[in-house]
DNA sequence: TCTGGGGTCCTAGGACCC
DNA sequence: TCTGGGGTCCTAGGACCC
C-alpha cells in the first residue's frame, strides 16, 4: 500500500503558495539553429539560410520570408526559395549556445523553467526593487544575450504564463512585448484558437467544423460543449485558457520522463536484412543507455516506435519488473519488442524505427512507500521528505502535491 | 505538406485486486 | 453464488510541441 505524501497536509496550500505571479517572462531564441549559423558564420548574415539536409530543422527569418518552414521538407524548401544557404546541423554548437543563454536566465532570476533547448519562462516576481520592472528586466536579458552570446531573443511578458508565450511569439522576431494586465483580454478574443496552448491541426478542425475559430467564439462555449467536442481535458484546458485563466507557476526542478532516439530509413529500410536492422537497434538501445547513465536515471517501459511505407505509425511496449540504464537489459527488451513487430514489418514495409524508455525513476518513487494503517512518526515522513527533495528539488516539493507512486511534481496548484 | 528527432500529455480498454 | 463499485497497472494510439 502507498501513502500519499502531500505538501499541503503539512502546511496549508493556502499559506504555501503566493499570490498569482504578476510577472512572467517567456523567452525565445529567434530561428534558433540558423542564428548560430549565421553568428558563427558572418557570410550567411543576411542570406536565407536553412538548417538540416532532407528536412529543414531551422529557417532563418530570410528564409521564412519566402514561406520555408520548420520541418518541411528539403525540395520543397528549395523550390520556394532556391537561392537558400544550406548547412548541416552541428548540434554541439547548438548545445553549447544554449547552456550559454541559460546562464543569462539563471543570473536573471532563480526560478527559471525550461521549455526546449531554446526557450523557458522566468518568474520575475519579486525582484522589481532589485532589477526594475519586467520590462526593464526582459529588455537587459535581450541586451545580455546579444551581447553575450551574440543571438537575438524575443520575450513576451504577462501575468501568466499562457499570455507570456503568446506575447512572444506576437513580438517575434527580435522583439519585446508585455500585455498590460487591464489589456489582457483585448488581447486575447481576436486570436484565432490555434494560439491556445494544445490546440494543433486536428483540433483547430474540428473547432472550425462548428464555427469556432477565434478565442472569443470558444470563450462563448460551456465548459461541458468544449468537452463534447474535444474530449475532457482538452475542454477544460480551452474553457480556462480562453476565459484567461492560468494558474500555473513557473516551476524550476522539472525532470524528464522518457528518453528516446529514432531513425528514419527511408525505403532503404525494406531492403535491409535482420542483421542491418538488429545493428540500428543496437546503436539507438546504446545511445539511449548512455545518455540514461549519464544522467543518473533508470527505467522500467521500452517503448518500440515504427513508421511504415504509408506513413502509418505503431507502437509496442514492454514493462520489466526493475527500472534499470543497463544496454543488455534494456537491448533484450528492445529486441523482443523487434521480433514480435516482424509480422507487421514484414506486411508494411519499415521507414522508421525508434525506441523510448519511459517510467523513468518508478523505482526512486517506490523508496517512498511507506506502510498504510500503521502509525507513522515524524521523522519516517521527513526521511521520505527529503529523499523526494534530493531528487525532485525544494520548489517542487513545495509547489506540488506527491500522488502514490507517480509523483504528480509538476501539476500546478489547483484553485484554493 | 510527402515527412527529422526529441519530447509531453490524454484517452481508453483489459487484467487484476479488494 | 451473484453483483456492483472503486482502484491500479499495462498497453496502444493519438494529438501536440519545438
Amino acid at each position: 500500500m502507498f501513502v500519499s505524501i502531500d505538501a499541503s497536509a503539512r502546511s496549508p496550500a493556502s499559506a504555501l503558495s503566493p499570490a498569482p505571479p504578476a510577472a512572467v517572462l517567456h523567452a525565445d531564441l529567434d530561428s534558433f539553429y540558423a542564428s548560430v549559423e549565421q553568428r558563427d558564420n558572418p557570410a550567411l548574415r543576411g542570406q536565407p539560410v536553412i538548417v538540416g539536409g532532407g528536412v529543414v530543422l531551422a529557417a532563418s527569418y530570410e528564409a521564412k520570408a519566402y514561406g520555408v518552414r520548420t520541418a518541411m521538407g528539403g525540395r520543397q524548401a528549395l523550390a520556394l526559395c532556391p537561392h537558400a544557404v544550406v548547412v548541416p546541423p552541428r548540434m554541439a554548437a547548438y548545445s553549447e549556445a544554449s547552456d550559454a543563454v541559460f546562464e543569462v536566465f539563471r543570473d536573471t532570476t532563480p526560478v527559471v523553467e525550461p521549455l526546449s533547448v531554446d526557450e523557458a519562462f522566468l518568474d520575475v516576481s519579486g525582484l522589481r526593487r532589485v532589477a526594475g520592472t519586467p520590462v526593464q528586466i526582459g529588455a537587459r536579458l535581450r541586451e545580455r544575450v546579444r551581447e553575450e552570446v551574440g543571438l537575438p531573443i524575443t520575450v513576451g511578458i504577462a501575468r501568466t504564463k499562457f499570455l507570456a508565450k503568446v506575447a512572444s511569439q506576437e513580438a517575434k522576431p527580435d522583439g519585446l512585448l508585455l500585455v498590460p494586465p487591464d489589456r489582457e483580454l483585448a488581447f486575447l478574443h481576436p486570436l484565432p484558437v490555434r494560439r491556445l496552448w494544445g490546440v494543433g491541426a486536428k483540433t483547430a478542425d474540428k473547432l472550425r467544423v462548428h464555427g469556432i475559430e477565434t478565442v472569443a467564439d470558444v470563450a462563448e462555449l460551456s465548459e461541458t460543449t468544449l468537452g463534447s467536442l474535444v474530449g475532457g481535458a482538452m475542454g477544460r484546458q480551452l474553457f480556462a485558457l480562453s476565459h484567461n485563466v492560468d494558474r500555473r507557476r513557473v516551476v524550476t526542478g522539472r525532470r524528464r520522463r522518457s528518453v528516446g532516439a529514432q531513425r528514419a530509413l527511408g525505403r532503404a529500410g525494406n531492403t535491409m536484412s535482420a542483421a542491418e536492422v538488429d545493428a540500428v537497434v543496437v546503436n539507438l538501445v546504446d545511445r539511449i543507455t548512455r545518455r540514461m547513465r549519464t544522467a543518473g536515471r533508470t527505467g522500467r517501459t521500452v517503448v518500440l516506435r515504427l513508421r511504415f511505407d504509408d506513413f502509418g505509425r505503431a507502437t509496442r511496449s514492454r514493462t520489466m519488473p526493475r527500472a534499470t540504464a543497463s544496454t543488455d537489459v534494456i537491448l533484450g527488451a528492445a529486441r523482443a519488442l523487434v521480433a514480435a513487430a516482424e509480422p507487421l514489418v514484414a506486411e508494411r514495409g519499415l521507414t522508421l524505427i525508434g525506441f523510448a524508455v519511459c517510467n523513468i525513476d518508478r523505482d526512486g518513487a517506490q523508496q517512498m512507500e511507506l506502510p498504510f494503517g500503521e502509525a507513522v512518526d515524524m521523522t519516517t515522513i521527513d526521511a521520505a521528505v527529503d529523499r523526494v527533495r534530493g531528487r525532485y528539488g525544494n520548489a517542487a516539493l513545495t509547489r506540488g502535491v506527491l500522488l502514490g507512486r507517480d509523483p504528480g511534481l509538476e501539476m500546478p496548484m489547483l484553485p484554493d
